[in-house]
DNA sequence: CGTGTAAGGAATTCTGACACG
DNA sequence: CGTGTAAGGAATTCTGACACG
């Protein structure tokens, strides 16, 4: 959490390598960029640099796609997930701040 | 333990991205590999593939190499640490293997 | 021994575009 | 809309070698 530091997440991975990974083509692996479902970093010269986390989406994507589901479905439901998890946080986070407020400051828990 | 899929270990980072995270230069790091210091493996067509342990591994032989231990050096001592962890692994199961066999199978601890 | 560099070639990646449907 | 492909150029990677020390 918050670890961004971690392997999962570090932007490393060239296109073609992410290709191999997912099966994917290079060409639909930009495509998903430009779709708004993936982005990667860019190295100093521009190549494209992603996570093991954009991996893991990327087959998400490819698994919604031969169902059917269109680019920008999958859009709107990255989306509306996105919102959730951050409500939830929120929420987490005020009940928190409750707990702290009637029963004082204590470190985990 | 023997997660061989974790990201750590996973063998996705080119020559040029670890150069950009170690600070060494790819002749170094080809230098190191020639030197049995670093066993990246290879695409299809023949280029090197790193794993995040590489470059953790490289990083600690950068350090190394700047208080002056030769190349020989370093890897004797990775050949003596990895028999020390070996023998732990070892002695462990063993140890198991005792426990095990005076009070019957137990599933974890 | 450890590292830099120039050399030549092959594969990689990039962008913008045309194509099909 | 989603994906393939040919196009041209620039950067990447590879190997074997010469250089210095």
């Amino acid at each position: 959490m918050g670890e961004d530091t971690s392997y999962k997440s570090r932007k490393v991975i060239t296109i073609g390598v992410v290709s191999e990974l997912t099966g994917l083509s290079e060409r639909q692996i930009r495509y998903y960029e430009e779709r708004k479902l993936i982005f990667p970093e860019r190295s100093e010269r521009g190549n494209r640099k992603y996570s093991f986390s954009d991996v893991e989406t990327l087959i998400e994507i490819a698994n919604k796609r031969e169902e059917g589901v269109r680019t920008y479905e999958i859009r709107q439901d990255m989306i509306k997930k996105n919102n959730l998890a951050k409500d939830e946080k929120l929420r987490n986070k005020m009940l928190r701040g409750q707990i702290n407020a009637r029963f004082g400051i204590q470190k985990n828990q």
